[in-house]
DNA sequence: ACGTATTTAAAACATGTGTTTGAATTGTCA
DNA sequence: TGACAATTCAAACACATGTTTTAAATACGT
């Protein structure tokens, strides 16, 4: 338990060391995930002393929750959902600048690729801090995806088909982060990153805004545009 | 190295410690990833002594690599991504036995949820293992997404627009079970599992499905369902 | 039953981990 | 400057890890 400046007035360097190790932290961290990330490491990164970051954070639990909080603001800041939107934009713009924030956020570079990494590793290996960024973050942006797709479907944003259609568009955003490993070996010669935010974003945004133009006119909740052959092609 | 049963003939109890060892490292590593775990958890599990591992498989590595080899075999050999297909089916209905198989190899339970779990590792800490799986299981399964695509959108196999859609498709399918922590969080109603397995191939094939139908119409490979307004709302 | 090869077992080894300690250093204000 | 708190540092601590060692136990052919 470290005790900051309790009556200092001017600060010249501003929490020098500790201000490096978050940096480095969120690198490694991103990089290795929680459990394989030694404090060595970052301290090593950050130019500090093992001892520093008990000193400054209380332990590597407390750096991590550091981290976490540092680099979602990062993140969510930089690309905001509705990034690059004018007012009154339609709902098909509305979706493709959801798309294009949600890739740009995940395939950052540099400091900015620390969210998708970071979330990443949340996902194998979930962590307390999950709880509260699924609330502050992730809760909000579903119901702003909830509203378009609704509009875009003409039903209200609860409707289950609405909830499913847009686990589909962000399914197909978090892939080519996620399964980079598997893509880069299937087709060595594209290499998804952050450069192809714009041409990933197209896709995604037509392939899902024609899936919702056809459930759109489909009222029917039940299956209707798989052959009803289908039904008893079930496995064993 | 160890050399197992050189000049045996009949084995009595074929590798009983081997087998065990397998099996609980298989469970384990699923659950922990290759670096989070530890042979001594599996030892404890598998009844075995710490030195069984180096014996019978050389040490953690050996071991891993058993493992993978084993999980991706009882996986593909129980789920086949023709599962249930008569000849002659549709593409509409290979499509969603395509789908069906592959959440199905995904979700399974027990012994069955290795395969998901470990690929989902793999993603995140690629080992050597997933060079050789990629080519052996992953590309074949590939090839043949792609051929249902093609013919689908009446166009080569090896096309852009194909070889993307193909991916729009198999994202839809992995999101479910990979970004678990976030969607039982966001929605602690339904968390998608094993049961749920016909829900979920039943909307991505009725979603993917209408995309492609769209597509298919659609001759351009440019931007056309987005309106050409959206080409000046990028970000900054 | 004997002898040999295979397999198991307990202990030790070498290394790496997060954390703590206590002294040295630095910064700040009277 | 000098006292006092904040910070840095090297060393050590306590524990966990993968692997090795060495001896005992077991299986199997003759």
């Amino acid at each position: 338990m470290s005790v900051k400046h309790p009556n200092a007035v001017a600060i010249s360097a501003p929490e020098e060391t500790s201000r490096q190790l978050l940096e480095a932290a969120s690198e490694v961290f991103a990089r290795r995930g929680y459990r394989a990330t030694t404090v060595r490491e970052i301290c090593r990164l950050a130019g500090a002393n093992v001892a520093a970051v008990n000193y400054h954070y209380g332990g590597k639990d407390g750096l991590y929750a550091g981290v976490m909080q540092y680099a979602q603001q990062c993140a969510y800041e930089k690309y905001p959902p509705d990034l690059g939107l004018r007012i009154g934009a339609t709902a098909e713009q509305r979706l493709e600048a959801f798309v294009r924030s949600f890739l740009l956020r995940i395939f950052g570079d540099g400091r900015e690729a620390w969210h998708g990494k970071l979330m990443a590793h949340e996902m194998i290996e979930p962590t307390r801090a999950l709880d509260a960024l699924v609330e502050e973050r992730i809760r909000p942006m579903s119901k702003q995806l909830g509203e378009i797709v609704g509009k875009l479907l003409q039903r209200p944003a609860g409707d289950k088909s609405v909830r499913m259609a847009c686990l589909s568009i962000v399914g197909q955003c978090l892939f080519y982060h996620h399964c980079k490993p598997v893509i880069s070996r299937l087709f060595p010669d594209e290499a998804f990153g952050a450069s192809d935010v714009d041409r990933l974003a197209s896709h995604i945004t037509r392939f899902s805004l024609a899936a919702l133009e056809v459930m759109a006119k489909d009222r029917l909740p039940a299956v209707r545009a798989v052959p009803r052959r289908l039904a008893d092609a079930r496995h064993k």
